[in-house]
DNA sequence: TGCTGTTATGCATCCGAATGCAAAACTTGA
DNA sequence: TCAAGTTTTGCATTCGGATGCATAACAGCA
């Protein structure tokens, strides 16, 4: 007794209730009488007595616990999504088990303790596979997605539009008088990537464009180095569609920094995301902002409906980014 | 048992031995025959039978769960040590309980969470009051602090050595001749500000110089608007020493686009971190780089040792940034 | 073959809170 | 004042895995 935390069991002695007093006092939709309850919530807080979060959990097979699976943290755009769902779960009374992935093979073992600290549900940022979705299912965790689809599955998913976005951005691009476009894409096993740069493909094939794609890697650096390629061709693009506004701003960088070009008036780079430093007086990117605050929304609503009824039916539902014009492009 | 998750004791049906085996086969350091392991494991497997980690964690009274308290992930800085801090405690067995916190005031709900879940430890990027840090002792959940030192009491805690980089930096842009400096805080309530500007205050003291001290928020825009304040005044600075490196980089912005200022031929701006943005070719900030990857080794290791011997004396540890020339100051 | 030393095994109990059930304590109304 | 209805209360049991203890099995050795 002497180290130990103080349990129930010590705040029912102290008040001279029972045990399962105690319990009822600290849970809602409980009848307690109002002396007693004063009485246990003196006992309670003379001890510093917390309820046991975990015990609670074993009986009542919910842990109150949320999976967040996010593959890269260092992607400018995933610390505002963690914050908001950490902060949206977090009003409903649930906690965030963190999961960040260095690569996506980590999914693996990190599903491993998914399982047994038995949450009640989960989001992910990561790549899933189908069988990894249908071990989701075996273990009777809902989960969603975010941001990207499952491949065989039909699986919950909230998303931003990459097709539309994209669709946006080329037609007003195409209508300014673009003709050379070059596309950046992300890496090849990421969904968002692909999506966003078929997306764009095929609606410069609508207008009867080819577009040149290089592969990039969602990040500062591989922006760069793709500008560099293009712009040390023979023939330059006169406007370069980045997967992602982290690529752009590379990009943006590079060529004004090693060819010395003027952004718009040389040449046009569009992005896609909207993270913060994007508006950034140096950049003012032209891209697309997803609507992240009800991206999550909708994730943590998903979620929570399909805890309360595992028996919902999968849905996804796809958010239009808003077109930031900045200043990187010339639009239509 | 039909939509029942299996239990060690489904398991042991299975395999034809005792629940206690089953326990055993999947803890290390417990005796058993490799014929059977093979058994259990066999059965473990047709049933996915993963163990309980909160039961477990019930009787152990060890919940493998560490708490991460973040007060800001839109600071560029945290996600990196969130990443880091994560990736290092998985690395030992251990999982992440996130607590990202809208404003410092909410450390005192995320708290009351904290001892509920029965964490192995905790570390703590917010700011903690005394009457805090002493629950952390009295709920016997050991605490390191990252970037903080706690006021009153003697607490484990990782450093950056604001003082020691705040004076490297002054000391060389007051060789390099720099006369009129100007500091943006941060926030009131942050330690790491008050330290950085104390830092940097009395260093240039001691070169026998004062700096005009305006606030900020540690953000892009209270760092433009800093330096548009600053750049309006009657008397310009020709040094500005910002609290981090966001507001330096707002710095920048402001006094390039509204000012038509060329950096660092027309004034010196300096900040603190070594963000990633930071070393984009638009702004090759001169910084001082924190070594997060040491720093994050170091929490980890310091609050995993407390959590084998809680007797462990506090300690601090502080590391010396590394001074990032950059491009946006002149330095002697 | 018998003795000691080591490794395997199962039984029973424990961790700390939640809850169905039955009994007790109150209300209410006539 | 008493019966019927409602709210409180405590008892006993449960969740799922870990572990001390006693026993069983086996290896090693003379």
């Amino acid at each position: 007794m002497a180290g130990r935390r103080p349990t129930s069991y010590d705040v029912a002695r102290l008040a001279g209730v029972s045990q399962s007093a105690v319990s009822r006092c600290f849970r809602p939709g409980n009848s307690i009488s109002a002396e007693k309850r004063k009485r246990i919530l003196k006992a309670a807080a003379q001890l510093g007595y917390q309820p046991n979060a975990i015990a609670s959990g074993l009986i009542t097979k919910r842990s109150n616990l949320v999976a967040v699976l996010i593959s890269s943290l260092t992607n400018l755009y995933y610390p505002q999504v963690l914050a908001e769902l950490t902060q949206r779960l977090d009003a409903q009374g649930i906690r965030v088990l963190l999961f960040a992935l260095q690569a996506e093979s980590d999914v693996g073992t990190a599903l491993e303790h998914v399982w047994r600290y038995r949450v009640d549900g989960a989001i992910a940022a990561a790549r899933l596979s189908s069988a990894q979705l249908q071990l989701f299912e075996r273990h009777h965790v809902p989960v969603v997605l975010y941001n990207r689809h499952s491949e065989g599955e039909s699986v919950p998913s909230v998303c931003c539009d990459s097709i539309g976005g994209e669709r946006l951005l080329v037609d007003r691009l195409v209508e300014a008088g673009h003709r050379d476009f070059a596309i950046i894409s992300g890496p090849d096993d990421s969904y968002v990537s692909n999506e966003r740069v078929e997306g764009a493909r095929a609606r410069l094939e609508h207008h009867g464009l080819i577009a040149h794609i290089i592969p990039g890697q969602f990040d500062h650096d591989s922006g760069a180095a793709g500008a560099r390629a293009l712009l040390t061709a023979d023939r330059r693009p006169d406007a370069i569609i980045c997967a992602n506004d982290l690529m752009a701003i590379g990009a943006i960088d590079t060529a004004r920094d090693e060819f010395g070009l003027d952004i718009p008036a040389d040449i046009s780079i569009v992005g896609f995301d909207g993270v913060e430093p994007a508006a950034w007086p140096s950049y003012r990117l032209t891209t697309i902002r997803q609507p992240v605050r009800r991206m999550t929304d909708a994730a943590v609503t998903m979620l929570l409906e399909r805890i309360e009824n595992p028996a919902l039916p999968p849905e996804v539902r796809s958010f239009t980014g808003a077109l930031i014009k900045g200043h990187s492009a010339r639009l239509g």
